[in-house]
DNA sequence: ACAATTACTTACTTATTAATAAGTAAGTAC
DNA sequence: GTACTTACTTATTAATAAGTAAGTAATTGT
């Protein structure tokens, strides 16, 4: 059974990566993944032998993911505003599904993680901050964005407003996570 | 033993109050709390039968806590910047302690929690929104405040910057935070 | 003084967890 | 065509989880 092989440690992470945006890294099991792909427990472990190197290997989807996001934003060609609104788009997805973002996620649960994959976390943290923060200077520079912060702290100042945003809205209903994103929208064009 | 007995309710939600901000709901068990208190596992359930209770009783404990503090910051007759200083406080001490917030923590565990707590949480919710909407609102009108977002919405900008600050800050440290602290008050006064 | 209640402990069950050892069928390398 | 690898299944383990039934010592009410 070859076949499928290819795309079996995909799909793992896959699943992976709706149930721990769902449920939170303690709250879902091998066999949560397994029944979702009619297969064993034991086949999920055999393409990731413990549970922190299958969350190593969601973080590492998220840094391709985002690394792959960033060069496309690059070659766009679009304007800031519209590169930032791309950032939106995907925590309004997450609202619509129920979930909240993988760094809160992890966030969470942190302080029950083995270091390997604490240090693969501030690696994503990271490289989201750098890009966010690149499509803020870029904005102020040619007179999109107004803003008096440094574009790092300004940065900040929008991703923890969005991510907070997706956590308020599966509690208290998107209304205010939408009250948040017109906001912030509003705030950044002068 | 009933000397100690009106103090064991109390002592388990303290621990479990710590726990939860500490690993989260599905992290800690009431084997952490026994433990800590020299107790048995039974003892725990004879004070919270079923471990919802427990999650029940701890966002009591918040409510109570910040009607309480509702309260006691109506008759200070504090500027409403340094009203609003003290919820800065809290979150701040979450940083010291390596915690994050119980709204954040509940938050990340929501989709596994039984329908009782939900609404606990969210009435837990809009009680904290309402005291900082009240006191952003009462700082814009004695002109100690300036901002052009609705008092509501202006809250939930503050209280997301808070919240996912002190998320952020467990991974990345508390540079960061100490970023969105000083950019929330900077902003806030005119 | 007796009964009931409180606050536990002892001892257990049931369920689920991550993890592993051993086996197997099919494909690949040479 | 034999050795080896891949991708699993079967079967099991040790640990831990929440939860409970039954018993007990101390306190309280009457």
């Amino acid at each position: 059974m070859t076949a499928r092989s290819t795309d079996t440690k995909q799909e793992i992470i896959r699943i992976g990566k709706e149930l721990i945006k769902l449920y939170g890294y303690n709250a879902f099991s091998y066999a949560d993944i397994s029944r979702e792909l009619n297969m064993k427990n034991a086949a999920v472990h055999y393409h990731f032998p413990g549970k922190e190197d299958l969350l190593a290997g969601i973080l590492q989807n998220y840094i391709n993911e985002y690394e792959l996001m960033g060069k496309q934003l690059h070659v766009s060609g679009l304007p800031a505003v519209q590169k930032l609104g791309k950032f939106i788009d995907r925590y309004s997805h997450l609202v619509e599904g129920n979930s909240i973002c993988i760094i809160g996620s992890v966030a969470a649960d942190y302080n029950t993680l083995p270091e390997s994959v604490k240090e693969k976390t501030a690696e994503l943290i990271e490289l989201v901050m750098s890009l966010v923060e690149k499509t803020l200077q870029e904005g102020k520079r040619n007179g999109e964005f107004s803003f008096n912060e440094s574009a790092r702290t300004q940065a900040l100042l929008f991703m923890t407003n969005l991510a907070a945003g997706v956590q308020l809205a599966r509690i208290s209903g998107k209304k205010d996570y939408d009250a948040i994103k017109k906001a912030l929208i509003r705030q950044l064009k002068k």
